[in-house]
DNA sequence: ACCCTTCACATTGTCGACAATTTTTATGTA
DNA sequence: TACATAAAAATTGTCGACAATGTGAAGGGT
């Protein structure tokens, strides 16, 4: 089930422990190496990252926050199940959130920082067209996009809350069930529409834009994965 | 600095330790007890609660989870900083997403919440009146409602993103700066009008009037907190 | 064959001790 | 007196061991 070659064998860099281990748990679940229902044992965890348990102990503390694993006391944690009416909910809420960021991005995002996304489209763009999108545009680069946006909106609060609990589970779904296909080229267009009207500091309409585009990409979830009924990673209930 | 009495003596109740103290950790600190920017010192509130060091230290990760207290490796947790900016940006983001939370609440609470909402707001008004909301109303009662709203939505993430993220805070700032005085009754009027549209299965009036309402106690404490300059509690840098 | 009880095992929860790092104190020099 | 250096104390980080709880298998009774 698990693989130990996908663990970074514990770099001695920075920081500490239960620090490192807990990025490293956020990355495998992520990525669907600890996949969804998993059961996480301790004894075999710590010695999979070659640590104690005391610091895992913390490190699962921490996802527990996260909302990436649920814990029962003395019974243990899993890694959470996916739903898709989770993620339709989530999606729900990006919109509220991020077309509020966007409205905010337009009066308070420096130029500097819409040329860099300006930049930063044109470099999706070439991606696209050299068809190495799908490893890396499908994955990340769509919520570094996002990501942006609120950073541009200077409210602390709501990057804190988009990016410590909304798109750790937004990229785990993405890499479990790989959404989106006609949407990639239909997606950078949309973006294209939203720089261009922070860049015209126009807030009510970026505001709007950014609903828009993220409610398009609710509803392409919903049509692709109603279709389908039931999710892929039925197994370790 | 810490009073011992003000501590529950560890009640052998259920759960887990570091749960329990977790509990009673973040009710210390949203009453002031552990004051904004108090040294968290693990050896010192171990012997406080009466645990060891190991159950406390999960505790602590998860108040960082919370965002109640700030943690620096190799140096030491404190008590998050209350800065009147950091309040404001949190009523913005309520604006966002209880305004939401208002719209699917006007479809999907049942009858029986709104009825048993409706019985709630008879029991602050008789509370007002009877001038003993200065110790329950202000701190604790808004809140109430603005949770069952969101409760009423059927959104899960909006609940655990606001109550888990967000009140805290809200309520750690009432207990400390206490906030509103003429507000309560105009609030109470405000609270009648978003659950009579509510009940009229109105959700595009029900997200506007919470916004306004929101908005109204957002703009309250600029101006109250503006005058001062600076807070209160300036101590324990 | 089915179900309940009991016992052994595995896992989680808690603790005290040791190692690593930071902060404070003491000391000597300009 | 002021400042830099270095030793000492305190605090945080980590570990291994023990206790408490939950899980599952074996055995006996209906």
């Amino acid at each position: 089930m698990i693989n130990k070659d996908n663990v970074t064998p514990l770099e001695p860099a920075t920081r500490t422990l239960a620090d490192r281990v807990c990025q490293q748990i956020v990355t495998a679940i992520v990525k669907g190496e600890l996949p969804p229902g998993y059961k996480i044992s301790e004894p075999e965890l710590a010695r999979m990252y070659g640590i104690s348990r005391g610091p895992l102990r913390e490190a699962i503390r921490r996802l527990e926050g996260l909302r990436l694993i649920e814990r029962k006391p003395h019974i243990g944690a899993r890694v959470v199940k996916l739903s898709v009416h989770e993620l339709i909910e989530i999606y729900h809420v990006r919109e509220a959130l991020e077309g509020m960021a966007c409205r905010l991005a337009a009066q308070n995002m420096t130029d500097a920082e819409i040329k860099a996304l300006k930049d930063l489209l044109d470099h999706h763009e070439r991606s696209v067209e050299e068809k190495e999108w799908s490893s890396y545009f499908q994955k990340e680069g769509d919520l570094d996009f996002h990501y942006r946006i609120v950073q541009g909106s200077k409210n602390e609060k709501l990057l804190e809350l988009l990016g410590a609990d909304l798109y750790h589970l937004v990229r785990m779904y993405r890499y479990q069930f790989s959404v989106s296909s006609s949407r990639p080229k239909r997606a950078l267009k949309e973006h294209r529409q939203i720089i261009d009207a922070i860049d015209a500091r126009d807030p009510e309409l970026a505001e709007m834009l950014m609903r828009r585009h993220i409610s398009a990409a609710r509803r392409n979830i919903e049509n692709k994965l109603n279709t389908v009924t039931h999710l892929k990673g039925e197994k370790n209930g």
